[in-house]
DNA sequence: ACATAATCGAGACGGTACGTCAGGTCTTTTT
DNA sequence: AAAAAGACCTGACGTACCGTCTCGATTATGT
């Protein structure tokens, strides 16, 4: 069902692509977004505006979503080798990057991991900082609307959900997850708390009330998660 | 030509309306949403099922997310007296309720508050009941395409969103609130507890999960979640 | 093999058709044939210039071509009752004209007859007179264009060519058979001579010399166009 | 950038052509033309049904037109040596064939002068030869759909045209002329017969029936053109 | 009981965008 | 240097829906 046609023009060759035209597409993308909104973003006016043919987009992604998915990717930062990818593997949840190399690695390399949490032995600290670094993100209206437009487009499509997921959500809680282990391995957290469950407990509701718009995101409520949660799982 | 146009979508009189066309239209958009999805759904094709004619339609909601979310909120029995409005009420987030009401109530009044949360004086247990509950709801393909509809369109649009927080979810936040309150005043919680953030520390991480499909939605994490926040707020 | 696919929206409501809307394609239709020629034209380009919806021509007709035919026909003045059908009547090769004349008249209406030959008693004057006129009119840019046009598209699509020399070329030519039959039944021709094939005698040359632009339309091509035949079927 | 771009599209050097490309695109057009009519066939589909690069067919023709004209002329036999002339040899009305030939012949060499008539001394006997033998041909399907082609977008294009009468039509109607012009000699035509006209009485009806359809093109009827215009121009 | 008026089903209309096809140019690699 | 391959920009295709606008044909009162 998803799926409602064969693809018609096969599988295009990578090494031909224009490096001028994804570039501009990714800025023509995020512009667009920015300026008139998700449901206003058409992909002939991403075209148009990154001076570039539809067919053009058409042959490296299957939608507007897709485009825009890659787009953020690319600001971010997060844009791994696979971004190279043809339409096929935007189709299906690819099963690991690269497959070229055979070096061992102790981390799991997965999609680009991001910095890392910063660790100054304080780490409710460590936390509020971080928290409200993706509270001011999250207000910044060059991230906000395709963060929104992304997020709205992944609840529905679950194709797109989880490519989101994988390079951007995941990646980012498990860096909270290690920043918790080094703390719990430190003695400063009960042994047998489960970081995950924590870690969703301050992302969930910061989350929810930015998608809901039912408070307002402050400071001071990044702060309420963090002491709240740590109280929950600090040593007896 | 000849009439003078200001009269063409002039706010047309509610006493008049059909209710067999109502009931049609909310019966063929959560049907075609369920089968086909938001993204496919159109008024168009709304119209031809519930056999109705699209002016039917625009004349008494303004799009088609505004269509869905009456319909929704007329199947989970949410649809206050206000469902009756024209196309203006939709548009701003209209300041209160009913104001043709002169009856005092104690409670204000709000849009239709649902059931009440029980009370069998085991707080954890009855949160995680309802918790149970909601997670069950949400796996109800009944419910889940709609609501995941919803919640998308109004993480866009933040007209629709408050609405949908209004009627919606504010009401229920305020049932686990007042249950909570009555397990604080009983000396059960910390007198001093932000009980409105401890509900979020509930919802907020399973509507995370069940939006991002980041982990299975299941009654253990529901339980999970009950205990940490509970560990949390308990008294000293 | 032609029709490749089914007709997406069921048989349009010929009652409810925009004369403003029809009008308006015809005359954007030749203008631009005669401006960009008719590879150039295109029914986006008519629409735009009509000031029309492009769904407004796809509606009513099914193919560029067959707008043009249309135009082509309301300009000659051979505009049928039948011209108001819709696209299905241009698939096939429909019956007979109008159902809603109860007019006696004697001859059996076909798709609107011309005015008639001239007939002076002086036949070979009569017919220089006539093919004459035909010359001029080939000659004349207005209709030069889209008479091109329609017999080159006639030429391959059979189905269009059928309609063009149905209600075009036909009719024009049984008018000169019947002033021939006159002048016979007059003693004027040999009693024996196939009409028929001395009218293709005089069209046809005169035909192939204006589509092949083998040698320059003159009247006194024409002339002596009439002057061979007439030789031909003379009584001996 | 780096090239000034003057040289890109620039007079290709004929005598590296690739005689196997040009058969492999002469055969892929005639068949394309047959099996799916002149409409339907695109310059990438000839391109990919000969295994030819798009460039190779645009070095050497500027239109799908000119293509099939090519590849036309090749099938019937009337491809002379000027053929092998680069773009812009196609584009004007070239003055004369080729320059390197030495061999002196005493007829003007002309593009590639066929056969030539039948002579049995029977005039009428050897028209009616050739005129069914065209009849046939026209309906030998294999000829049938690219002369049609050639003869519609010739009638619109009057450059294509131009080449398509003056390589394919007029040497045709020469060997006519030249054949009446020995019967006239012989004495058995009227000597003031003006036997361009006569040949166009001959060609031109057979054409107009074909192009237009009227009527079924039979041997029978080519044996009535033939008696007419003979007796016609039959001395007094 | 009836005129009056508005809703209703239907669907044509001017539009915008879709996703596809092909045209003709260009670049890259191979022969 | 021509050729195979094919990406690229352009522009048109024919379709789907949008939201507005008539059209009769029911209702549905409110004097």
């Amino acid at each position: 069902m998803p799926t409602p046609k064969a693809a018609s023009s096969r599988t295009p060759d990578a090494t031909r692509r224009s490096e001028r035209s994804r570039r501009a597409i990714y800025d023509a993308a995020l512009a667009l977004v920015a300026e008139v909104g998700y449901a206003r973003t058409t992909v002939e006016g991403i075209a148009s505006r990154a001076g570039v043919g539809k067919q053009t987009i058409y042959r490296w992604w299957p939608s507007k979503s897709a485009v825009l998915l890659d787009a953020y990717l690319d600001l971010t930062g997060q844009a791994g080798p696979e971004a190279q990818a043809g339409p096929e593997a935007q189709a299906g949840l690819e099963a690991q990057a690269g497959p070229e190399g055979g070096e061992e690695r102790d981390e799991p390399a997965e999609p680009a991991e991001p910095a890392g949490l910063p660790d100054t032995g304080d780490l409710a600290a460590d936390l509020k900082a971080v928290l409200r670094a993706t509270v001011d993100e999250l207000d910044d209206p060059r991230f906000e609307a395709p963060t929104r437009a992304l997020t709205a487009e992944g609840v529905i499509d679950p194709e797109l959900g989880a490519r989101f997921v994988e390079r951007l959500l995941e990646p980012q809680l498990r860096l909270y997850v290690r920043r918790l282990a080094a703390a719990r391995d430190a003695g400063l957290l009960r042994p047998d708390a489960d970081l995950r469950v924590a870690v969703e407990l301050l992302v969930g509701p910061l989350t929810h009330r930015w998608l809901m718009r039912t408070r307002p995101l402050t400071h001071a409520y990044a702060d309420e998660l963090v002491d709240h949660v740590l109280r929950g799982i600090a040593p007896r």
